[in-house]
RNA sequence: GCGGCUGUAGCUCAGCGGAUUAGAGCAUCGGUCUACGGAACCGAGGGUCGGGGGUUCGAAUCCCUCCAGCCGCACCA
């Protein structure tokens, strides 16, 4: 079933072109009317015609019988008017299309890298955005028909490490691991960097072990698995504290690539691209130039002989593409590194690992501010914890739930405060555009007010409530509609935008165009839902209303849960 | 210095492939209640879209410039 925007927008496009081939139409809800499809204004410009004869000849060439009556307005705009029949025939179809009108996307092969915790350290606010907004692209694409490869780049490698063996070592493996196990992964860590810094034989023993550890001596690599395995434990019970689709087969870690790295310099050497300067290996791929407006190097091996982390993430690129046939890759890693990851994909263009017809994204992202718009802190001025931040968060929630009454049990109820609080924290950080900062505060995201979270939670358990209500199972064949009641028109138009804003947020991967859609939607309904009693209305009316429901709650689910947010049957 | 990002109602943010009176949420004020879950709905006030210039019949949106703030810019990832 094509979508009612396809629909108008195929009918427009033939019409356009019959005016002049290859001129666009730019179809467009509107408030005015229905839909609003510009562009006769630039046409009519180019032909040096008036726009309102223009659109005269545009709207002669349209064959929108049976579809929408088309009123040219101002200086040239057409106005359309979907007709009843259409809205019907869509409606209907929606409420039998599993997909809610999303046509299957031919398959891609699309890896994203996100999340990317470092081992023996807790996940913290930084890591909220890759993580939440990793996960939302993930689920969309896959819910889209593609093959997604997530990739969690895990910070398991580099000099950090010898002092953590070493401190590993002196603690006494069972007790190290025994605390460890508990999550408690930031005390170990400072207290092996305390010893680093104070003591000098400390450090020496560590300066050897990152050489063992990174000659492959099998006792140091069996240790450092040990910290490596905890670590990855960790970080799986907090992703499922989180409902993130991510788990310990999606660690591919910076070690990984260990092995590949020297031929990435030698190949690139033979490719005739590696300069030394400075003593290090670099790369100087065109348009980056330093604080002297010189060209700025991509470094891949540093003067001391080691790999930097740019060679590391061109072994990455390689690898995905060769290995995994990627045929499209987003890296959803925070803003400051737009300069180095643009550089990495350069030189891997100039390489020839990247071909041009493998689409290679940064999906950057602003930081999260606290009230003082400064980075977001604890009071003390620490760093957030990200189990302490849902924690607080499932708390509140919870505390919410007990002002209300309600006929839930315990277990239900602890269910659904972690819901609620997951719903809050990943719908405000996905509703503002990812590019830029936002402001943690929590009070306003689990108000439970306005656009957030919960609320498009509440709409979706309201519209379940009229089903349990109902008792019967309901179904119905074919809509006969008459949506006379503009509420009722107002939603059906809602419902049959879904595809479009799904596919545009995909598109631009921007997941706060879905969300602006989904509340845009929510509160189409609850107007609705104000206006238009749908139990005790009869008759086709009724089946006409309770249509409207089904598809709407569906399509909220839906579209929450391709944003990795849960829609309770009640809450 | 180079590059990138930001500046839209009191606050938090959309809109920026140009187009008819600039939108939302919160807050404020005023309504709606025998309510299918009020965590709701309806309405009002509130903005020279950082300043200036340019392109255009038309600019929050495109171009230039200035101001304010943030980030990155050679061996830590």
């Amino acid at each position: 079933m094509a979508s009612t925007y396809d629909v108008l927008l195929a009918r427009l496009q033939t019409a356009f072109d019959a005016v002049e081939s290859g001129a666009d139409p730019v179809l467009r809800t509107s408030d005015r009317s229905d839909y609003q499809a510009n562009g006769v204004m630039s046409l009519a410009k180019r032909l040096g015609k008036s726009p309102r004869d223009v659109a005269q000849i545009v709207v002669d060439h349209a064959d929108l019988a049976g579809v929408a009556t088309v009123e040219i307005a101002g200086p040239g705009f057409l106005n359309l008017t979907l007709s009843t029949k259409l809205l019907g025939d869509q409606l209907s179809a929606l409420v039998h299309d599993e997909r809610l009108g999303i046509a299957r996307a031919t398959t891609a092969t699309v890896v994203i890298d996100y999340s990317a915790p470092n081992v023996a350290k807790e996940m913290h606010v930084g890591h909220l955005r890759s993580t939440v907004i990793g996960d939302a692209l993930a689920r969309m694409y896959r819910f889209a028909g593609h093959h997604v490869i997530a990739r969690n780049h895990v910070g398991d490698w580099g000099t950090p490490f010898g002092m953590l063996i070493e401190h590993l070592i002196d603690l006494g493996e069972g007790p190290a691991v025994a605390s460890l196990s508990i999550g408690d992964l930031d005390s170990f860590y400072r207290a092996a960097r305390m010893k680093f810094d104070a003591d000098d034989a400390f450090k020496e023993r560590s300066r050897v072990r990152v050489v063992s550890l990174q000659s492959g001596d099998p006792e140091t690599r069996r240790l450092w698995r040990i910290l490596v395995n905890l670590s990855v434990e960790y970080f799986d019970k907090v992703y499922a504290q989180l409902n993130i689709s991510l788990s310990a087969a999606d660690v591919v870690g910076e070690s990984y690539y260990n092995d590949m790295l020297a031929d990435v310099v030698s190949d690139l050497d033979a490719l005739g691209l590696l300069v030394r300067s400075g003593g290090a290996l670099c790369v100087f791929p065109d348009g980056f130039s330093n604080r002297d407006g010189e060209p700025l190097p991509l470094i891949v091996q540093k003067s001391d002989e080691g790999f930097g982390y740019a060679a590391s993430d061109l072994a990455a690129v390689r690898d995905r593409v060769s290995t995994l046939h990627a045929s499209e890759m987003l890296y959803v890693v925070g803003m400051p590194q737009s300069q180095h990851l643009a550089m990495v994909f350069a030189v891997a263009r100039m390489a020839g690992w990247l071909p041009d017809t493998v689409r290679c994204e940064h999906v950057g992202f602003g930081n999260v501010l606290g009230a003082d718009r400064k980075m977001f802190k604890t009071r003390s001025g620490e760093t957030v914890k990200l189990v302490a931040l849902v924690n607080e968060a499932v708390e509140k929630a919870g505390a919410s739930l007990e002002r209300r009454t309600s006929d839930l049990d315990d277990d239900q109820k602890k269910v659904l405060a972690s819901q609620i609080a997951l719903a809050a924290i990943k719908y405000a950080d996905l509703s503002t555009e990812r590019q830029h900062d936002y402001v943690f505060d929590l009070d306003r995201m689990i108000s439970f007010e306005g656009d957030t979270g919960p609320y498009l939670q509440y709409a979706h358990a309201r519209l379940r409530s009229i089903f349990r209500r109902l008792g019967e199972p309901w179904s119905v064949g074919s809509i006969t509609v008459g949506l006379d009641a503009p509420e009722e028109r107002h939603l059906a138009l809602g419902l049959l935008a879904f595809p479009e804003a799904f596919e545009m947020s995909l598109r631009s991967l921007q997941p706060h165009r879905l969300c602006s859609y989904l509340f845009d939607l929510a509160q189409r309904f609850t107007a609705f839902y104000d206006a238009c009693p749908v139990l005790a209305s009869v008759g086709p009316l009724r089946d006409e209303r309770l249509a409207l429901c089904e598809i709407t709650a569906r399509t909220l689910a839906l579209g929450l849960s391709v944003l990795g947010i849960d829609a309770p049957e009640q809450m």
